[in-house]
DNA sequence: CGAACTTTTGATATCACTCAAGGGACGTGG
DNA sequence: CCACGTCCCTTGAGTGATATCAAAAGTTCG
């Protein structure tokens, strides 16, 4: 089944990590996929206050989730890599609470609520793999919200690069040892709970230290393991199985 | 359909603000909620490492997500208060990623996967509120990172207040104006990203101001206006609907 | 080539943390 | 019924990590 993974499409290699898909599976999975359209860096998928149009899959570049507290700040509160799909049953929602925007250029398909729920109901093993994924999504939010309720600068922003690089090494999207991150600091901030000037310091520290290098938006971690000791990572929350071997 | 939702049974007045529930629904949730069991304050009912054990629904007191970070800092990532239940899908996971314990003494029905999946496969109405109800204890998580991650100390506990006092009277376990909160400071320090400390300095400010007022553990919201501007509180994250006019 | 955005740097400020000790409250056992 | 232990809350003093402010230096792109 490993052979297998080496399609190119990012959902289907994540979702194989889950379930064991057939070909039917897969080439459905391929079709659903097919109709991937480029969308500009900046753009919003989905707007708080707005109805829910559909659920989104990232098939290149980075999007992310956030929202912005009353007093102006914004919180970034999830990154959708490509594979990542959001929200299943978006579609019970009247109301968007949070936006949804590209970060980077990136080719999206728009699946609609018919399609998912055709694909949840008629599906079994696809659907297992999604409902799957969807809880490792929330396990990653509530690794998040321990990222900033717990940890140092240091450690945030080391947490944050661990758990990307082997997101986007499941779906093919980094190499053993980098990737490109196409985010700037002020958005690392939003995330982290930062500012975007710490965040600065905080990243050339890692430099200096040679955990990292950076060329633009070019990430090579140097030294994995400090990486991880410095982050206090355990990947358990990602429920990679075997593949955590990274 | 009000008049039904004045039922004691906490789920079941949780459930029919998400769908319009059938007296056979409503007959199949009190039976699912009987054999409601009472657990002592701080037992684990589900421990980070293990795998899950059914799912669990809160019928009275309050229980936790919560998991360590390598450092040892706790962080609660959830409040789980009478008519939430855990993770619907949680059977699809090998291992769990982080700790559900009480907070107080609880009384917990324990659901086997094979219930859980009956209603959700026959049992449509509810199945569709079940899912709403997931996809708000998502949105909540995201609001809690947001309150970590942009908020000052003052508004994290303000805003935890409003949110709390919200989702107990959905389920007629708070008054008007106050409710039972059987937490200590340090919980509340863990779950808002403060020391104990400070969470302890900060609630007297609130009591100084007047907006709350504490005796034991039964809080009393003095002055919700306040507490709520205080906050930036907005609760659409809660998808109350017309209910969230308090 | 210029405008807009992002990164970088330095100086200063502050919110919240840490440490440490005292005071309640509550329960348990003598 | 009192003594004692434990847990929680409270207070004060000192510290520190990170924020803020402001300006300069790069970068990107039309």
């Amino acid at each position: 089944m490993d052979q297998n993974a080496r399609t190119s499409n990012p959902l289907i290699r994540k979702l194989e990590g889950f379930a064991s898909l057939s070909d039917a599976d897969r080439g459905l999975l391929e079709r659903v996929s097919a109709s991937a359209r480029p969308i500009a860096a900046g753009t919003d998928l989905a707007r708080e206050g707005e109805p829910p149009d559909g659920v989104y899959l990232i098939m290149d570049g980075m999007a992310c989730r956030h929202k912005r507290s009353a007093s102006g700040a914004r919180q970034i509160m999830a990154y959708l890599v490509p594979g990542d799909l959001c929200d299943l049953d978006v579609a019970l929602l009247d109301q968007m609470e949070h936006n949804i925007t590209t970060l980077s250029d990136c080719s999206v398909v728009r699946i609609t609520p018919e399609v998912v729920a055709n694909l949840l109901e008629h599906h079994p093993a696809v659907a297992r793999a999604l409902r799957k994924s969807t809880l490792v999504d929330e396990a990653t939010l509530r690794e998040w919200l321990v990222n900033v309720g717990c940890r140092s600068a240091d450690e945030r922003i080391a947490h944050l690069l661990c758990e990307l690089l082997l997101r986007l090494q499941v779906v093919g999207k980094a190499t053993h040892d980098s990737f490109d991150l196409p985010v700037t600091q002020q958005d690392l901030a939003d995330t982290t709970g930062l500012s975007s000037v710490h965040v600065n310091r905080t990243m050339q520290s890692l430099q200096r230290q040679e955990v990292i290098a950076l060329a633009g938006t070019s990430l090579q971690i140097l030294d994995l393991p400090r990486l991880k000791a410095l982050a206090g990572f355990k990947p358990n929350y990602l429920h990679l199985g075997d593949r955590a071997a990274a």
